[in-house]
DNA sequence: TTGCTCCTCACGTCACGTGAGGTGGC
DNA sequence: TTGCTCCTCACGTCACGTGAGGTGGC
């Protein structure tokens, strides 16, 4: 199916940024034009509106733009099964921790593991709507 | 047992941190002097040395000074249990989006699961050497 | 003509410290 | 005296944009 292109207004409208910003991660490489007009208007593949989506809730997460641009550079780097293996074993360890009596401050420890369920969920996003490369 | 407490020269020390950024997380409310010299030197638990290597951690990991001090100062929010139950139905999910053929930008996704772990290690770390109130 | 876009340079803002500098205790 | 600490105000730095302004396409 093919869609039809965007233009920079169009694409900052639609993900609900400034022209500026998609301007910015533009000349960052976090998103890339698919195309040039004659005049050479950048013209960005709608998909680019959700790669911003993800972008945002990612920075929200305290994940910073030079680690996207990093994580999107090497697209294949780091073994999955391997990190959902080690995810098990957090799991069980905290499992195991929620039984003892020793937790007597759980105000870190609700915060950081909080934090961890919403990268999870922004993961779980991304691997729902596989991006265009960059 | 009573441990000798520490100035602030000696904490930075042993923290290996600056002065100076003993006295601004003190500032923060971060941490605490247990007590004053005569002299009104601050005197500290030398159990701020972990917690100043815990709050290092966190904010490595991209979560803000602010967030962790409203942290502190909510010793209890949140339903640790409900919390567990969150992370493992993740996991499932996780698994689930593995063996299917979906996935073909790992890019974020490993950045993201990778975060997420290491912040559940932080919060084991917390859990396994609870820190005393602000 | 109007509104959009390109590109670049410089400025703004916020988090997170860091330096300075005068002070008093050790 | 020397080195440490207190406290405050201002400055520095880095990430993340944002504004301006002259340009050309639509």
């Amino acid at each position: 199916m093919i869609q039809a292109l965007l233009k920079i207004g169009e694409v900052a409208a639609r993900a609900g940024v400034s022209v500026r910003t998609v301007d910015y991660y533009t000349g960052l490489g976090l998103i890339s034009p698919a195309a040039r007009s004659d005049g050479s208007f950048r013209l960005y593949d709608p998909a680019v509106i959700e790669r911003i989506a993800t972008i945002r809730q990612l920075e929200s997460l305290g994940v910073g733009l030079d680690t996207i641009t990093t994580a999107l550079a090497n697209p294949h780097h780091g073994d999955f099964a391997a990190l959902i293996g080690r995810l098990d074993q957090d799991l069980r360890t905290l499992k195991a921790t929620a039984d003892t009596a020793a937790v007597d401050d759980f105000g870190l420890l609700v915060t950081a593991i909080t934090r961890a369920h919403n990268l999870i969920a922004a993961a779980l996003d991304i691997a729902a709507s596989p991006l265009p490369g960059p």
